[in-house]
RNA sequence: GCCGACGUAGCUCAGUAGGUAGAGCACAUCAUUGGUAAUGAUGAGGUCACCGGUUCAAUCCCGGUCGUCGGCUCCA
């Protein structure tokens, strides 16, 4: 799924996890196998940073069994055994691994028998399949592996949880043991660290700490944006609204319930029904829904005048309400939301606008992205040859085209063969943040069908009429998911643009809030969002509350400066700069207030 | 939806081998008029998520519901 070539070192560390995923699994059999009820193996890859195993346990496992795990774990470490391949005959490895009752290590062989795809990553040859063996623990494994098991010794379980044999709900439900490993003991320190750096910027902490919203189980998976996130959340929508409309967008707004027989005609009442909420008519049955994107909305209103290829390429942004009906399991903070806006929009091209359009959209990324200090990748999926619609050569020509994009505009790319839609190759964009970790925001979709399902047609130059090509495109992505991106990114420190208050005028006595006022008051005229504590307290606390609010401004008021006209400024990255004149001060913030995309 | 864990004051968290609960911060009142990360005193705050069951007695044990968290699946 992943093209990218691995570095020596990342392959020997994903030799390492790998490797210290069996440790983990020999030492949970030791631990659980009771003669009776054996532990089961699944699988038990690496995976960035850390690894896994899958396997069905005679009891749930929870974290506190991880020290006792860790400590076999240790022992197997110690004794430093040796990892040694072997290649087995398909009788062999069933023989083997039928007396020990490992039902899905055998789904596995027989899955590399007849060939099945899935199976393919466990362990084959041509003739047989390939075994580890390490110490007394042997496992169906294509490897590869470290040497001794002693170079795993630098690891730490993180988590536990359930996940599905073969990813199928249908199937056994199993017990998944999250680990890390790493080659020095620097490394691990590093990632655990990492970690602990992000729980404590996770935006649903942050959120409820700066007072950005609230979520309440009378309406799960629906945020509540508070005064403070509103005014980040308002900012990001003006900010795109205003960079789209320069860019030959038009903004629309567009109905949230739609009968049924649109969701027919664009497919999601066959493809996306069970995650829409739908509204029964007075038989019981359902007859409207909710919607859960904008783009049906958009093809109405295309399709409701007739369309000049003058009129091309043509755009609608939507920052329209959406719900998804997502199962109760899935929902989390601000990424997994039933409720979001997306800073949408669809834009109807001729086939041979296709990549200029997306030249454009990639410029507008690129400024969007440049402003957040996020650096990020893109992911071109092409067509699945099982399961595409329409017509080969334009599906060719779009990748092309998209292909060509990407290098046009230097951009760091990866493509994901056959993983497209059905309905359209696409372009994803994830963003790393300021820990390093991606995130999927953008996504810049091709779609051939809708205007199909739909209809549309615009007027050619030959005066024919001809069928537009429509692209999906959100550049935040969500404005829930975002925020919650940039929370994190910032750690809640914003920058003053975004900042909920950017400044705190704070007086030192209440002999000074008269000035103070008058500084509340400048500042609030030049539409600088400034709060007033003229509260009975020390100033060492309200430096304190501010600090701990984040605020990138404090003007500090005294009798020196109500004689001098003058504040103390204490910048949020800086500390105390000291006294200025109050239209230095000003200008000082004015200057980081207005950004342009 | 599924597996597991969790749900005690506005927040962060203690606690009870079953006898209706406690701290710090925040809040209120009073005193204090203070110069760059916490002035002091006093006070108010809880049907221990909700609904049932067991028990003389349930915040604690059992069952269910809702929600949150870690994942699975999916995706903005």
């Amino acid at each position: 799924m992943n093209t990218r070539v691995l570095t020596e070192q990342e392959e020997y560390l994903y030799r390492i996890r790998h490797s210290t995923a069996h440790i983990m699994a020999y030492a949970v059999q030791q631990l659980f196998d009771d003669g009776e009820k054996v532990v089961r193996l699944a699988i038990g890859p690496p995976i960035d940073n850390e690894f896994y195993y899958d396997m069905e346990v005679p009891r749930p496992i929870t974290p506190d069994d991880f020290p006792e795990i860790e400590k076999h774990m240790k022992a197997l470490v110690k004794a430093n055994e040796p990892f040694l391949q072997e290649d087995w005959t398909f009788d062999q490895a069933h023989e083997w691994f039928s007396e020990r009752n490992q039902k899905f290590k055998l789904e596995l062989i027989d899955g590399l028998l007849n060939r099945d795809i899935d199976s393919l990553s466990e362990g084959i040859s041509d003739d047989g399949v390939s075994v580890y063996r390490s110490g007394d623990f042997t496992d169906l494994c294509k490897g590869p592996h470290v040497e001794k098991t002693r170079e795993c010794r630098h690891f730490k379980l993180l988590r536990v949880s359930g996940a599905y044999w073969r990813a199928d709900q249908n199937r056994e439900q199993l017990q998944r043991i999250y680990g890390t490993a790493w080659s020095t003991k620097g490394e691990l320190r590093d990632y655990l660290r990492m970690l602990k750096e992000a729980e404590k910027r996770d935006h649903r902490r942050l959120g409820k700490q700066l007072d950005l919203f609230q979520t309440h189980p009378e309406s799960a998976g629906a945020v509540f944006w508070l005064p403070k996130g509103t005014i980040i959340y308002n900012k990001l929508a003006e900010k795109a609204r205003k960079l789209y409309q320069n860019e030959g967008y038009h903004e629309v707004r567009t109905p949230l319930i739609y009968d049924k027989s649109l969701w027919e005609t664009s497919g999601h009442w066959e493809h996306f029904r069970d995650d829409m909420f739908t509204f029964p008519n007075e038989l019981g049955d359902p007859a409207s829904g909710l919607k859960p994107m904008n783009c049906p909305a958009h093809m109405l209103i295309f399709k409701s005048k007739r369309r000049s290829y003058r009129d091309l390429p043509y755009r609608l942004h939507d920052q329209g309400v959406l719900h998804r009906n997502e199962v109760t399991g899935a929902l989390s903070g601000l990424t997994r939301v039933r409720q979001f806006c997306q800073d949408d929009a669809h834009n109807f091209v001729m086939p041979e606008q296709i990549e200029e359009e997306h030249n454009r959209i990639i410029g507008l990324i690129r400024r969007i992205y440049k402003t957040f200090d996020l650096p990020f990748r893109s992911v071109l999926s092409t067509r699945n040859p099982d399961h595409f619609m329409g017509d080969t050569t334009v599906w060719d020509e779009a990748e092309c085209a998209l292909e060509s994009v990407l290098e046009n505009n230097d951009l760091d790319f990866e493509i994901n063969p056959a993983d497209a839609a059905f309905y359209g190759p696409k372009l994803d964009f994830y963003v790393k943040d300021s820990l390093n970790r991606e995130f999927q925001c953008a996504t810049v979709q091709l779609d051939f069908q809708l205007p199909e399902r739909f209809d549309l047609t615009y007027a050619a130059a030959s005066g024919n009429m001809e069928r537009p090509v429509v692209i999906h495109r959100a550049l935040y992505g969500s404005f829930e998911r975002f925020i919650g991106i940039i929370i994190e990114h910032y750690a809640g420190a914003f920058p003053t643009w975004l900042a909920p208050v950017q400044c705190v005028v704070m007086t030192i006595s209440e002999r000074f809030v008269s000035y103070a006022k008058e500084v509340r008051n400048l500042l609030e005229a030049q539409q600088i969002r400034v709060v007033l504590d003229d509260r009975d307290d020390k100033i060492g606390a309200k430096i304190r509350e501010a600090r701990l609010e984040l605020v990138p401004y404090m003007f500090i008021i005294g009798e020196r400066e109500v004689e001098n006209r003058t504040v103390s400024v204490r910048v949020r990255e800086e500390g105390d700069i000291g006294a200025m004149d109050l239209s230095v001060a000003v200008e000082r913030i004015l200057a980081e207030v207005d950004i342009d995309f």
